[in-house]
DNA sequence: GACTTGACCGCACGATCGTTCGTATTTTTC
DNA sequence: GAAAAATACGAACGATCGTGCGGTCAAGTC
């Protein structure tokens, strides 16, 4: 084993660590080394894209042989399911369920948009929000991954929409709100932040956003 | 000749069309084939992105050897480059000459809006906005391509605040607004509209849209 | 009609792609 | 500790990638 293994522990230790938490079992080896070689899978993948994450080079980052990291998916485009289950995890973890945790309302919207941004402008997705790519790149290649993706876009529409729901009942927003349109316009804050952020590097991107998403309030607000 | 001339004439007949609108003088075979190739290099890259433009696959399409078809360019990146100009030029063709037509002020943003949306729309953009496909591809890919795209992007942002800034001179716009941030609005739901129609093939995606839009006019309309 | 030029092709190269297979090595189970 | 199962490896496959080279064939010039 000797320096073999000490190369190895280095790498799985964060990922077995997170992978631990959330069994009291034992944490088989397999998943250890899986749940290390996806975390860096979503780095490349965030950087080069989902098609353009090649198993070669994820192998040479991930310090595997291409056999030895391809056993643990069967084809590629498990891997590229894996990929994107584990950023919408991500996305959950870190963006909706803090935002839960605010009160109902408009607060917990500004909740949700905040931890939004936050996330897109984590340095560890310095190639813009994950989804999103993907989401281009296969707008108009059919098979499972944009159907999932369709699916949990529609799903984070919807969620928005409801919290809109929500404010309308607590008062907080006018009664006769289109939901939809609010999550519509919503999201395009979103966008367009990820878009100044990342491609132009616009430094005022952050309060433009902001400044939309106030402006988007006021709007939906009573009086 | 035979049969093989009928064949390439066939693909030439358009692009000849167009390329000898331009010159009055002789047009060079090697121009007409070029047109042809990008005309077909457009619409798969549309489709495939920018990357996995293949150059023997694009060979195939357009009825040429690879070797053949590469001549043209000398470099797949000048190929790419090449696919970015033509967009590039389509869409100021399509979308900001014409809007330039319309009367100065809040009439002119309707026309660049309108113009947007049909020119997103086409069918044979079936694959979403090839610049922003290739925009969000490049996000993080430093090149002679991705400053090529920041600054036509910017040049975007900076029409339409130019636009908004007559607006205000027109009296269509309250004085004090910060024209930036209606670009960075403007252009906001232009990405959510894309997003909405291309990738969750939303069918209310263009009403949803004009009703934001309208709403930013409102916003940033005198009284 | 000889000559030059430009357009195109066939072929081949090294590299890398996703994938398979047989085997070695580790980890888990008893 | 032995047996069984999981895990990782090395080598190789067919395909395709971008890119060069030498030759062919047609168009245009004198």
């Amino acid at each position: 084993m000797g320096k073999g293994a000490t190369t190895r522990a280095a790498i799985l230790s964060q990922a077995a660590a997170m992978a631990s938490v959330r069994g009291l079992e034992s944490v088989t080896k397999g998943e250890e080394t899986k749940a290390a070689i996806l975390t860096n899978a979503v780095s490349l993948a965030t950087r080069i894209g989902l098609e353009g994450l090649s198993i070669g080079r994820l192998a040479t980052t991930a310090k595997l042989s291409k056999s030895g990291l391809f056993g643990h998916f069967g084809s590629k485009e498990a891997l590229q399911r894996a990929v994107l289950e584990h950023v919408v995890e991500d996305f959950r973890n870190h963006v909706i369920l803090p935002a839960l945790k605010a009160p109902t309302g408009v607060e917990r919207l500004r909740a949700l948009f905040a931890a939004w941004l936050d996330w897109s402008e984590a340095p560890s997705r310095a190639g813009g929000c994950p989804l999103l790519g993907a989401t281009i790149e296969l707008d108009d290649r059919p098979g499972a991954l944009r159907d999932y993706l369709v699916d949990r876009q529609k799903s984070w529409l919807d969620g928005i929409a409801r919290m809109a729901t929500r404010a309308m009942a607590d008062g907080d927003f006018e009664p006769t709100l289109d939901t939809a349109q609010f999550a519509f316009e919503f999201n395009n804050v979103g966008l367009g932040f990820n878009f100044a952020h990342r491609l132009l590097g616009e430094p005022n991107a952050r309060r433009q956003a902001r400044s939309a998403f106030e402006r988007l309030l006021r709007s939906a607000s009573t009086a």
